[in-house]
DNA sequence: CGGCCAATTGACTGGCGTCAATAGGGGTGG
DNA sequence: CCACCCCTATTGACGCCAGTCAATTGGCCG
């Protein structure tokens, strides 16, 4: 089962600026893997930045629970989010990287009934708690792309839950890693094959329903397996291909995606 | 592990009718459950709405992999969508209920990367391919309830992630059944804490990532407990509080619904 | 009647959880 | 500078929950 206990809340208030950066000299917005949008567009989107938040690693960002949580994009840093028993368990639904959207399922709904975690140092984007439907009022063009990014973090929980209720663990963790290589490589955080990663074993077990112990076990293994090596929290990726074939998974479309 | 051999295709035309029932005086709308809506964008869903259209149980409404895929209403009936593995393993991600939006993912996404079968007899209010682009552009309005519907069906992944990863088979079996209940109570289809419970054993297993033998002991042991009853194709909760206590999970907020 | 499918039950196995001991790195204060 | 602590990772031993194999039952339908 996996029982472990509740942890005690870790929360730094964080610095925060009123223009870290500014939207229409975005660097993360020159990425060639995020769609060109209309000038017009981020200088409102520049507009309803209210924050440039430096948050530490650790840090809640969203509590489970939160009534009218904010909205933020993820402009650097890891993020997870994650929903919490009453006991202490936690499942991890999906990891967060740059360009991702932050909240919506929350901005959404009446309350969040997940939190959102800050895995390394984050910088965050962050619109007003009424983000979503002053958006949708006054420029309607962008109603797609948050439809497009709740629909790509829902496939993110769709493949973490086939993997999850169908993969052994072997495969379940060598799936896990190649989805984060591949999502990596899209921003163009891959060299030579490697790529930063920053999960602890407890990250992994949570977020594939293993406990501590086996993912270790599992972990090392396929590690010896020759699928990986890790050197100063840096992952590289022996060969893709062979890792791809342990995790008995396909590919996915990788498109230029909008970025709010 | 739970390898199954790959089901053949089973594939019914099914009836179509062009105007099975009129989306102004749509029963289902009249629900207590569903937001009211403006008559002017219920006349636009009507005018937008190409057929009414009827399946039989276990007809597939969206294919894995297939682009370009059509938007439907779930107007009766149950259906469900499933991530299949290319061995045949299957992972039911969440069952679709009166009211529910099928296909806005694979409408936004290049492929489809799930299907959806019916899993009785179902009718369907059918939307042309492009579907969610038009909505978007000609009746911006009805873009929160595109974004509100897609967030629901993300909530409940999430909480099925949540069982699967974390819960023991006696509560994922638990959970499962609560949540359906209460799902059916909202759209006031349960009488005398009894509903409709269509799903075989096979369904319950590939979607709570259990065996289905086991899954059939699981059954057993908590109908024994005096969880609930079944006859004739309708299940009894005996007692919603003990099965919630069972099932360890939180309560969620139930609010009027949009329908498209 | 015979074939097919869903469901059930028992016996056995094995993958994964639990318990526990150890090692190592980083921060802190004596 | 080293002792001490805390946190993360690793490894071995053991146990149990859930998977696998297999036999049986009962309903439905041709």
């Amino acid at each position: 089962m996996n029982r472990r206990p509740v942890p005690s809340v870790s929360s730094s208030p964080g610095a925060a600026g009123k223009t870290g950066g500014d939207c229409l000299t975005c660097a993360l917005r020159r990425q060639p893997a995020f769609k060109p949008k209309p000038e017009e567009q981020i200088a409102f989107i520049r507009e309803m930045k209210v924050f440039h938040r430096h948050l530490a690693a650790g840090s809640e960002i969203i509590h489970q629970g939160e009534v009218d949580a904010e909205l933020f994009t993820l402009f650097s840093g890891w993020a997870f989010r994650h929903r919490t028993l009453p006991d202490g368990r936690r499942q991890i639904l999906n990891f967060l990287l740059p360009g991702d959207l932050l909240g919506l399922q929350a901005n959404m709904m009446a309350a969040a009934e997940y939190g959102i975690e800050a895995l390394t140092d984050v910088e965050l984007c962050q619109f007003p708690r009424n983000g979503t439907s002053r958006l949708l009022q006054d420029m309607p063009e962008l109603a797609f792309d948050l439809l497009w990014l709740g629909s790509r973090e829902e496939r993110l929980v769709d493949a973490n839950l086939t993997s999850v209720g169908q993969h052994t663990a072997r495969e379940r963790v060598a799936t896990l890693i190649l989805s984060l290589y591949r999502r990596c490589a899209h921003l163009d955080l891959v060299k030579d094959n490697t790529f930063q990663f920053p999960l602890t074993r407890v990250h992994i077990a949570d977020s594939l329903g293993l406990s501590l112990v086996h993912t270790t076990k599992t972990w090392t293994y396929l590690r010896r397996m020759g699928l990986f090596t890790v050197e100063g929290g840096m992952l590289k990726l022996l060969d893709p291909r062979l890792t791809s074939r342990w995790a008995q998974t396909f590919d996915e479309d990788w498109v230029q995606r909008p970025l709010l």
